[in-house]
RNA sequence: GGCCCGUUGGUCAAGUGGUUAAGACACCGCCCUUUCACGGCGAUAACAGGGGUUCGACUCCCCUACGGGUCACCA
């Protein structure tokens, strides 16, 4: 065996991507690229109930964007394929049958009716529901004579209910747990396919998976897994169980809210990198203080010691602070390439500069959705109220407000070149000569030019972005209203 | 309910027997400013509770409370 480590990532094809699912794959990744190993992805569809069409695609989509590139998988292959269970499906049964062999397992033919019959009277005696070992004792022949005659059976894992076994997680430490305690579940379905009991242990194992990341709710199952290893005489890998990501306190996040996929988060409109970094840093602390991370640099910090034990909540506030400060980051270019189809969409005047408009968002927005609030103004003029004229840090009120305005609309009809910066001269060489503090002529201005409290720039930038005519006409509009 | 696991500010979290218990988000205040935002500065805010162990516990042990997980022919 070669030192290298090899992680996988093992999501059952349900048609979305949570986003603890996400931070898996993520964590997985990160482990093993730290180190130079390899990332496999294997698709768990052994319940094939539970199938759902296109659901791998939106897998295979979702770690190409995020850049979880895995090494092997169904799509790019490997030397230990297939990478789908349901294509292993003969593997399963083979490994089952040795398994019965080895004594760790036996057939069950007990149907639906029995076990629920079972389940029933154990949970009416107050005790926890445990499969009673009835198949346990058959003989060769007689599970030879049941095979032949075609009742449907199952492969039990077989457990010696005496003694104690402990298992070491890599950040949980060791547990223990009674062997008496441990239920003597079906590793291969009558449909001749495993569960997960039975198949992830047969494809860790043979696909060399050398550290076994799964989510928390795998912890209580793992020392049955450890015996079936045991019986084979296998290596046991080592495990990384990580808590799960809540929406609140007692809550998981839903699919129901809305809230729970990758996808309804770039749909919300945030950018997969700040999606990544927020992620990896809920459940996971590199320990400096560095809060923003390439890919890159998330791999070189990436450490199983700074992996939490408790649960995290998902803090959207947080998420949107960091997706503001991969905006602000993104070079002009970028930005404007990112923001424009929003502005276009929140803008139907032509007559608009807006790359101007471009430029004022730059460090307004925390997430493209955020555009169309801020642009509520520019294609049509707001009905307001008077009352926005007055500021007190301006010291404005609607009766100076409407001298202002009267200023400075005679100030701005004489501007030829209609540029910013002439807007800007003009109307500060009005306040000079007027003597009065900046805001009261531009606080009426952006009053009177957008209607509203808050907007994304101030007076003159709004002035230079409307355009003279518009600019002007709304000027005689704040007049007319404030007469 | 049984079993397993966890618990540092509202949230993410650092911390591994001796610290003024970091930092970030959020919130609040101030500054900058042409509103807002950005940026800068600052403030408020935490070791769940109770017992031990120890010269000394956020750190170790026990109990309680609370939270999570699990108890399928789902993964």
């Amino acid at each position: 065996m070669s030192g290298k480590i090899r992680t996988r990532f093992a999501p059952s094809p349900t048609g979305y991507m949570h986003i603890g699912n996400l931070r898996t794959a993520l964590y997985a990744y990160l482990l093993t690229k730290h180190d130079g190993g390899d990332f496999i992805l294997r698709i768990e569809d052994t319940d094939q109930e539970r199938y759902v069409d296109g659901a791998v695609d939106v897998i295979y989509k979702t770690m190409k964007d995020t850049g979880l590139i895995h090494d092997e998988g169904p799509d790019v292959g490997g030397d230990y394929g297939p990478y789908i269970q349901s294509e292993r499906r003969g593997l399963y049964k083979e490994y089952a049958e040795k398994l019965v062999e080895l004594g760790g397992a036996y057939y069950c033919f007990c149907d639906k009716e029995r076990l629920d019959k079972l389940k029933e009277a154990q949970t009416a005696k107050g005790i926890t529901p445990k499969y009673d070992g009835y198949c346990k004792g058959l003989s060769k022949e007689e599970i030879q004579e049941k095979i032949d005659a075609g009742i449907p059976y199952v492969i039990r894992q077989k457990i010696d209910p005496h003694g104690k076994t402990t298992f070491h997680d890599e950040i949980f430490g060791d547990i223990t747990v009674d062997n008496a305690i441990l239920d003597e579940n079906v590793l291969l379905k009558s449909d001749g396919l495993p569960t997960y009991n039975f198949a992830n242990v047969i494809d860790d194992h043979l696909m060399n998976i050398t550290h076994v990341i799964r989510g928390n709710e795998y912890l209580s199952s793992t020392p049955k897994y450890n015996l079936i290893y045991e019986s084979f005489g296998w290596d046991i890998p080592k495990y990384i169980h990580v808590s799960p990501v809540m929406k609140d306190s007692g809550k998981k996040l839903s699919k129901r809210d809305g809230d729970a996929s990758y996808e309804d988060f770039i749909n919300k409109g945030y950018l997969k990198e700040a999606i990544v970094n927020y992620v990896a840093l809920l459940g996971w602390s590199p320990g400096g203080e560095q809060e923003i991370f390439t890919m890159d640099e998330l791999i070189e910090h990436f450490s199983v010691s700074g992996i939490s034990k408790s649960p995290a909540i998902f803090d959207e506030k947080k998420l949107s602070w960091m997706n503001g400060e991969y905006i602000r980051k993104m070079s002009e270019e970028d930005f404007a390439k990112e923001a424009m189809p929003y502005i276009k969409e929140a803008v139907k005047r032509t007559d608009i500069d807006m790359n101007a408009i471009c430029a004022l968002l730059h460090a307004r927005i925390e997430k493209f959705t955020d555009i169309a609030d801020q642009l509520t103004f520019i294609d049509e003029l707001p009905e307001y109220d008077n009352e926005l004229y007055t500021h007190k840090k301006m010291k404005t009120n609607p009766e100076n407000s409407l001298e202002s305005l009267k200023a400075i609309l005679p100030v701005l009809e004489g501007v030829e070149d209609w540029t910013m910066e002439n807007i800007h001269s003009a109307l500060f060489a009005l306040i000079e000569k007027m003597e009065v503090k900046n805001g009261i002529i531009l606080w009426p201005l952006r009053v009177a030019v957008s209607g509203l409290p808050f907007t994304p720039g101030g007076g003159v930038d709004l002035a230079a972005i409307l355009g003279k005519d518009e600019t002007i006409a709304r000027v005689k509009k704040g007049i007319e209203q404030l007469s």
